[in-house]
RNA sequence: GUGGACGUAGCUCAGCUUGGUAGAGCCCUGGAUUGUGGUUCCAGUUGUCGCGGGUUCAAGUCCCGUCGUCCACCCCA
């Protein structure tokens, strides 16, 4: 074989796509109903968008990027996130002027240079929701319930949600002098990534799996809020509790974007291995005035779709079983071809899935091609001992069969239809 | 970017330790059934052993390189 897919993409086919396209289809039925909006923004962007609003110094914008420039020299990149992008359409379009919520939903691919591994992929699939125009903890509360309710309508079981707040730019920079200040004297006790990580970034030594004896000894962010993202924290995990939601504080939840303040959640799978999150989302309170636009605080979350799929509950009998095609034409000459695609084409018009077997196999091919393909029905056109203008109406499950005269065919087909379906 | 395992038929894999004419199941093809699928029986084809180089009389098997897959680190959804 001369073409493999890249690196870290996928083929999704046969009863996988339908089940991916069950899974989109519910997902958006979904978030209709929580109020969300579908938003479809370009897959590539400016570079300069991720880079300004994901951070400059950050893993995605330093080496997991697909940049390129295109003819003209303008430097695009596949969209990695679609908070960025999404943030910009509502800007560019002035989306902020009529006031209050903007709610909206998007789903389909990103990008990033990753080396993949379970769960990882470098063109991977992400559906999310962002709501732009409110700064005050309930809309926090919607945002984590919308979330959770995500994976309870696809059947999954209570998942565990992780909550912290990572503060705003104030509180941030002042715990990074408390945190660094502290660190000192645990400096003989870091691994050597963790000890570069002093000066560039410290609160990144909370990811660190190796130094866990001293991360429990370290200061953490929620003891050194400022007053204002302390107050919404408080208030954010009231309006939870009494809205009946479960979550674990983990002080140690860092999100690897730069535009997060205070709010920071994720929702981990017990099952997934090392990529455990399937969905993580917070506040970002600073993103608009970053992209040149008013002050707006927002907030958002994104799953990834593979990671769900990766451990989504058995689908229900009847979504499985759901016949993909209900009347195939076996087709034996080829002067009985033009009449079945015009027979095929009426019982289309009537709503039935219907397949011509076009590859002027045996009768017999024909026939075991219907077979698999899980049709009620079979049309045999260009039966030599029957009249013309007549068919045969197989029935596959039984195997019985009759002739019909072309004009009845459309009539008898829909009544066999409705009597297999009993 | 770092580490480990793996790469053989369309698919799932055995064969490699100890070098000697490439295997199984499924699928596919033909027949039993001379235009009629599913069950059964019989027969048959599965092939650049990832790619390149090396050692050897001889390499799927040993060695080196390379690409890819998976897993972990890292990072994140």
């Amino acid at each position: 074989m001369k073409f493999a897919r890249p690196r870290g993409t996928n083929d999704i086919f046969g009863e996988q796509a339908a089940s991916w396209r069950r899974v989109e289809n519910a997902l958006a039925v979904y978030l209709r109903s929580c109020g969300y909006r579908e938003i479809r923004t370009p897959i590539f962007e400016s570079t300069e968008l991720f880079v300004r609003a994901v951070g400059e110094a950050t893993d995605i914008v330093t080496k997991e990027m697909y940049t390129f420039a295109d003819r003209k020299g303008r430097s695009l990149t596949l969209r990695p996130e679609n908070t960025a992008p999404v943030m910009r359409a509502y800007l560019e379009n002035g989306l902020y002027r009529g006031g209050g919520v903007a709610r909206f939903y998007y789903i389909g691919p990103m990008f990033r240079y990753d080396r993949p591994q379970a769960g990882r992929f470098r063109q991977f699939h992400q559906i999310g929701i962002e709501a732009l125009g409110s700064g005050g903890p309930a809309i926090d509360a919607e945002i984590i319930d919308v979330s959770i309710g995500l994976y309870r309508v696809l059947g999954f079981p209570p998942l565990e949600v992780r909550l912290n707040s990572v503060g705003c730019a104030v509180c941030r920079s002042k715990f990074r002098e408390v945190l660094t200040a502290s660190l000192i004297g645990f400096k003989g006790g870091l691994c050597d990534s963790c000890r570069e990580r002093m000066e560039t970034n410290p609160l990144r030594i909370f990811d660190c799996k190796e130094c866990s004896a001293v991360k429990e000894k370290l200061p953490v962010i929620t003891d050194h809020l400022c007053g204002e993202c302390s107050d919404h924290f408080i208030a954010l995990q009231g309006i939870l509790t009494s809205i009946g939601i479960r979550y674990v504080l983990d002080p140690l939840l860092v999100r690897g974007l730069d535009y997060y303040t205070r709010t920071a959640f994720e929702i981990l799978h017990p099952f997934l291995g090392a990529q455990n999150a399937l969905c993580g989302g917070g506040r970002y309170d600073g993103l608009a005035e970053d992209c040149g636009g008013p002050r707006i605080p927002a907030i958002g979350f994104s799953a990834g779709l593979e990671r769900l799929m990766e451990v989504l509950p058995g689908e229900s009998d009847a979504a499985r079983h759901e016949r993909e095609t209900d009347v195939c034409f076996a087709v034996l000459d080829e002067a009985s071809v033009a009449r079945s695609l015009s027979l095929a084409r009426e019982l289309r018009d009537r709503g039935l899935s219907v397949v011509v077997d076009l590859s002027g196999r045996t009768i017999k091919k024909q026939l075991k091609g219907a077979s698999d393909a899980g049709a009620a029905l079979a049309v045999i056109v260009g039966l030599a001992e029957l009249e013309p203008g007549t068919v045969a109406l197989k029935k596959m499950k039984t195997g019985e069969q009759r002739p019909v005269r072309d004009v009845a065919l459309i009539a008898e087909t829909l009544k066999e239809m409705e009597l297999t379906d009993e």
